[in-house]
DNA sequence: CTCTAAAATGAACAATGTTCAAGAAGAATC
DNA sequence: GATTCTTCTTGAACATTGTTCATTTTAGAG
């Protein structure tokens, strides 16, 4: 056995199968949906057998829950991004940026946030681990801004607003639900925002409705 | 033809059959999520076949769209329940409603909010519609709030405020993504209303978090 | 009672996730 | 390089579940 990574010929193809599976995994769920998600589709874009799937995933929840992880991630890149210079423009950036996100991805968000298990299995602590993380990255510009405030508060503060942003964003965002008409949404977004600084005292009352 | 209803027995027993139909399909998905819920199941406990159910809905997401009909319709029931005197009572009432509706049928509002048809086909329209109606339901004690704000606006604000909650509420209430603690919902609900309240100026921004 | 139309039935079919015995391919040993 | 061993790949077979439809049953009409 040796420590070093051999990078076998073996490993190599395992490897490159592993991401192609996973590019069209993504690209099916992006264009038409988790629910559109075939396994012999996959297969048969990926060049290979059903079996090989499973073999590499366990089971075709293992590479939704794969698709669903890098997509979290790349949600998380992208909000780490944010300027932190000023903690105002921070908040606003943040909610921007996720509305950005989700309508540039909308189908892989909702894969993240309504797909469920079979039976009763768990999911997976490390992704959920992650959209915490993900959603807690308002709490260092509100800390900036509310100095005087509990840190346990904040934690929760910011998970609030995150989830209220998303409820707004995802809601929005659906066509079929049209909670907000898609053109209003990010003026709708800015307001809210708006509304909640100034709920919290961090920016002035001003007039009501702009 | 009769245009008086005569109550055939035929038409009796398929009305009986039809609502068994959805009350097993109700207590499926309640319990058991929407995941779970299969044709051969309800088939077997309503003591009728497969072939009984089709003929009733059409096709297994007749069934599924009925329940999600009812499920807005009793959401809508109770929110319209909700004291009126006083607007900014109304508002907190709404909300606490809505996290309590959502608290008790966590399972049947998922399938209303969650559920993707196969293919493209359009969600029923008159679902669509329901639910907008009952996002609409902070329109008039806002009104009543903000008498010298837009109309248009005041909708949009409407919809957005449900929106948030609904975001805050299937977030925090669902163990598994743990965005906010669930005994802490309640509490974290009510604060949330506080300070969009405050920042639309209808109440005093008072001390930054209680 | 007989006839007709509607409804119920459930076996067969279709789509799709899952398994596994057999074979292929790479790695290890000589 | 041949042989052996390990691992991966394959795809047919199976399991589950939504859907259809020819046949049978049943309620209502004459």
């Amino acid at each position: 056995m040796n420590n070093v990574q051999e990078e076998s010929l073996r490993d190599q193809k395992k490897y490159r199968r592993r991401l192609q599976i996973l590019e069209i995994a993504r690209g099916i769920i992006s264009a038409k949906g988790l629910r559109s998600l075939k396994v012999r589709d996959v297969a048969e874009a990926a060049g290979c057998s059903v079996g090989s799937v499973y073999n590499e995933f366990g089971d075709f929840d293992g590479v939704i829950l794969t698709v669903n992880r890098e997509t979290v991630q790349a949600l998380t890149a992208r909000l780490r991004g944010v300027p932190a210079e000023d903690p105002v423009r921070q908040l606003y950036g943040l909610a921007e940026t996720y509305l950005d996100f989700f309508a540039g991805h909308a189908n892989l968000l909702r894969s993240l946030f309504e797909h469920r298990m079979e039976d009763d299995r768990p999911y997976p602590d490390d992704i959920l681990q992650m959209v915490m993380d993900a959603f807690a990255l308002m709490h260092p510009p509100l800390v900036r801004l509310l100095p005087d405030a509990d840190d346990v508060k904040i934690a929760l503060l910011s998970r609030t607003l995150f989830s209220a942003m998303h409820g707004i964003i995802s809601l929005g965002l659906e066509e079929r639900m049209v909670a907000v008409p898609p053109q209003m949404l990010r003026q709708q977004i800015e307001q809210f925002v708006d509304t909640q600084l100034r709920g919290l005292g961090i920016l002035p009352v001003g007039a009501r409705l702009s």
